[in-house]
DNA sequence: TGTTCTGTGTCAAATTTTTGTAAAGGTATT
DNA sequence: AATACCTTTACAAAAATTTGACACAGAACA
């Protein structure tokens, strides 16, 4: 357990100028006049950057390129530096989604990323799994980070709680990291006013609620306007929220197969109160387990984050015209 | 005890100005002629403005727009501006009344915060929920926010949950937009390695977190290191994390009271998995129903968030020396 | 009615500050 | 030796600053 064993300090300069996307001079310049990063140095003097350095710098550009001064920034956190660009998502009406040039070798990034995040699992390090997580959505961005790096490292959580390696109380601490990483993904964007309306919980019974977040997340960046109710929900509270918010979906997350009987009941309690009028999405591991329910009351069954997008754009398509301003 | 804003973003003119949508050159002759802002200045003399800078200038843009005379509305505060334009808006034609400028009056703007989250609760409008809380944590600071805010809104919740005024949906999604706000209002200082630990949770059959996630805020306000395991975890669970951790205290919140035997067990058995040298703490609404049993292992029982900190401050003087960099 | 005063928004010129980029010459690494 | 880095210095474009002036609408005044 040395200073920072979860970080060993290792890109040259060249390749950090590579992922975060700044040139390689402006990189020392910024080091030089606003101490933007502080790289350690090797033996003969060469900067020797970390990976919370790389995020950095990757938002320091989004944030100068959305109009800040590099002056005024410079010094922000990893943290601050999330909402602001968050901040300017929400005001500038229309910052797309940032490109996310990430060339070279993304499996073997992902992989790294993977790794790191699992380890700082394992040892219980909870400030070391936040971060990482950090760094990696400034570098992969909101939407490969949920599906390519969270998406397999809670299949993987789940294989190692199933097989004892991990205890609950890691899988408790991560999905707690996690779920409040959500504020950081989520884009806040004012959701016009015509944006079609969506109800987002888990049914009664179902207490793990990270599955129905990132799908929130998820169905906010296809332009949907979601209230998110959290987890373990009775049919007729989920009901009254469609009926307060005039949505036009309802998605329900179902992780685990507890007590069928139950969650049957709820379902077609669900149904039967929202009307015809609402579609139904059923998404998350256990939700084949009720396949034969869903098909008879015709809602629909998502088996992966790619299947909900494109249910969710048949949904707009197929209502009434949508402006896309 | 420095001013430590969760906000110290900052924006140069050219920003402020797209945002608020007040030409660079109007904004500066406001501050010249009436002092609309102050914003703080570079090295070179540049303006520096922060968050509510813009938010005010927004606000005086749209009251001017209404008719409002700039040299009169100028130098009201955040607070009355926003009355001022709802007011505008319901009466399209009224004879303005006296607004004074009453700065300075806190409680005047506590209450009026208080009043704009529940109506937006009971609206079961979760955005404008979101956006209230987060003006309120930048215009009071994430202490006030939690202490002065938020707690006077979680107790009038629960008692119109209790009247049959809300349902449980409204509790649900007002939740999940105070839980998301966690990560605005964590100081996510690097915490020096020497911070004392805390394991924060919630026993078995205690499924709501609330209460412990801000009291996790606090302790990291107090400087603490909190490793944050949610809501319902058994005690072998809270007890390996605090081994995994090495923590020197254990808190649990403890908001309903269920099923007595379950907790008054599950207390129990925390405390011999923990052992003699770490601290029990024990808070939230319902603890005081357990105060014997408390008692008995010699737990700490915390009636409020005042408490709670003098008993974090009592124990990081009681035992080894720390640092306070 | 006509004149003056005041409050407001806008503009322009001259000057500074900020910031990205680059060249030159030396050092490390492979 | 070739390539990648480092430091220092310089430079030019973009953005901000200050100062002063101007236009115009309403209110005040004669």
């Amino acid at each position: 357990m040395k200073e920072d064993q979860a970080n060993p300090a290792q890109y040259l300069i060249s390749t950090v100028s590579k992922r975060s996307g700044v040139k390689a001079d402006l990189i020392r310049a910024w080091e030089r006049r606003y101490e933007a990063v502080s790289p350690s140095r090797t033996e003969g003097r060469q900067r020797i950057y970390t990976d919370q350095d790389i995020a950095r710098l990757r938002l320091l550009n989004q944030a100068t390129n959305n109009g800040h001064s590099i002056s005024q920034i410079a010094r922000l956190s990893l943290n601050e530096l999330h909402s602001l660009i968050t901040k300017d998502m929400h005001t500038s009406n229309q910052t797309q989604p940032h490109i996310r040039p990430i060339r070279g070798d993304k499996h073997e990034l992902l992989d790294d990323y993977l790794e790191k995040c699992f380890s700082a699992i394992i040892a219980f390090e909870a400030t070391v799994l936040e971060r990482h997580c950090e760094n990696a959505i400034a570098e992969l961005g909101p939407m490969s980070f949920i599906e390519q790096l969270l998406t397999p490292l809670l299949t993987k959580m789940d294989e190692s709680l199933q097989a004892g390696l991990l205890r609950p109380a890691h899988e408790h601490m991560a999905t707690s990291i996690i779920r409040s990483l959500a504020y950081i993904l989520r884009t806040n964007r004012p959701c016009s006013r015509q944006a079609p309306r969506m109800i987002m919980s888990t049914p009664t019974g179902q207490l793990h609620e990270t599955g129905a977040l990132l799908a929130m997340i998820i169905a906010e960046f296809k332009g949907w306007h979601v209230t998110y109710l959290g987890a373990n929900l009775p049919a007729e509270e989920i009901a009254a929220a469609v009926k307060y918010t005039h949505a036009r979906a309802v998605a329900i997350n179902i992780s685990f197969r507890n007590d069928d009987s139950v969650i049957i009941k709820e379902i077609r309690r669900l149904n039967t109160l929202i009307g015809k009028d609402v579609t139904l999405i059923a998404g998350g591991r256990a939700a084949v387990d009720y396949q034969t329910i869903l098909d008879e009351i015709g809602a629909f069954r998502v088996n992966n984050y790619d299947h909900f997008k494109l249910v969710l754009d048949g949904l707009r398509a197929q209502t009434s015209f949508q402006d896309y301003a």
